[in-house]
DNA sequence: TTAATATCTAAGCATTTGCTTAGTTTAAAT
DNA sequence: ATTTAAACTAAGCAAATGCTTAGATATTAA
């Protein structure tokens, strides 16, 4: 016995994810979001509760985009360390639009707010990184030369090397990135 | 036939550069500054025009703190590969205060502000970021048997890997960090 | 000593911040 | 048709933002 809403959350939090990604979270004021989102403030925090609620549904948002278009297909591969290798240059393409390098909304969130950030807010951080390594440990692991003390290793080197690309994808050229690569690889 | 400052501009702008390294540029409001430098608004903005200003000859300040603590040993040592090495190893060092772990003010601030950033500031990085190329590359040199292809794709893979351990110290353990580093320059 | 002027304090400016609330509109259960 | 309650609009809140200014306080050349 009361009136419908006239927008999906899931619709308004993908675009609100986009404006975190591309600003950052504290660049992001409410009324940007509101102009973005195409709700009024009232719907945002009837909605989201506050502004770090939209925060949080944005970085489930990122995840579950990053799976569809990245994380997916690494998982699905059987080609180890290359399919590790070809989700670092599709990574690059994920994080672009049109001219722009975003990096990704992890890494940004990570160096923006460092250790002072929400506990909410690290969980899911943790948590998404957490994810990625093992599936580059699970991909490590097809070479059964490896022991598992080596795959420890890289598997480290590997997600510290991945957040360089982040931040790094934002300043250098294409030529630069594929060094990195390139190089990265040639240590496994 | 004036009154005397009653501060030491270098001495403020340090006290300036810690914040920003803390908290980053947007989230460090002028009431910030002016409780850490000790000094009025009215000084701030008649020493240094702007905040901006203000992160400007934090910036230089950086440098200046950097190369002291940190460049000069790169640049003295005659060990190559292994004083780059040793340079990723005293970065963590330099970028930890207490046990927290700010980053590279340089890296913090590309991440922040992104290709959106201010011409100045701009400049100012890619200045900081060519000149600990050019030192990277010096030291590869020191290898004969190195082409200058080799060198230019290894500098850039040193660059790429350097703002990921900037990132990284920020989320990841000691033990994460000298996987890292150990598996950066396993083959160079 | 006096006049000149740079530096200080502290109050104030308009704008923006995250968030709330009063009051209207809409849709479904009765 | 009437009631009920959620969802809307839009105005407003206190606090914080970057920056300015009026006026008091030093310092030094004359």
């Amino acid at each position: 016995m009361a009136r419908k809403k006239e927008y999906i959350e899931d619709e308004v939090i993908e675009k609100a994810m986009e404006l975190f990604w591309r600003n950052g979270y504290e660049t992001t004021s409410v009324r940007m979001l509101e102009k973005e989102m195409g709700i009024n403030q009232f719907s945002i925090y009837s909605s989201f509760g506050n502004k770090k609620g939209v925060f949080i549904k944005s970085l489930a948002c990122y995840k579950g985009k990053a799976k569809l278009e990245l994380i997916n297909k690494l998982q699905k591969s059987s080609d180890g360390i290359n399919a590790i290798k070809q989700y670092f240059y599709d990574f690059i393409k994920f994080s672009r639009e049109s001219r722009l390098n975003k990096g990704c909304l992890i890494t940004n969130t990570v160096n923006e707010l460092g250790e002072k950030a929400d506990q909410e807010i690290m969980t899911e951080i943790v948590n998404f990184a957490t994810n990625v390594k093992h599936l580059f440990i699970e991909k490590l692991e097809l070479n059964d030369k490896k022991t598992s003390q080596i795959i420890k290793e890289q598997a480290n080197y590997l997600m510290v090397s991945l957040q360089g690309l982040s931040v790094a994808s934002k300043m250098f050229d294409q030529e630069q990135l594929d060094d990195f690569i390139e190089n990265t690889f040639k240590n496994l």
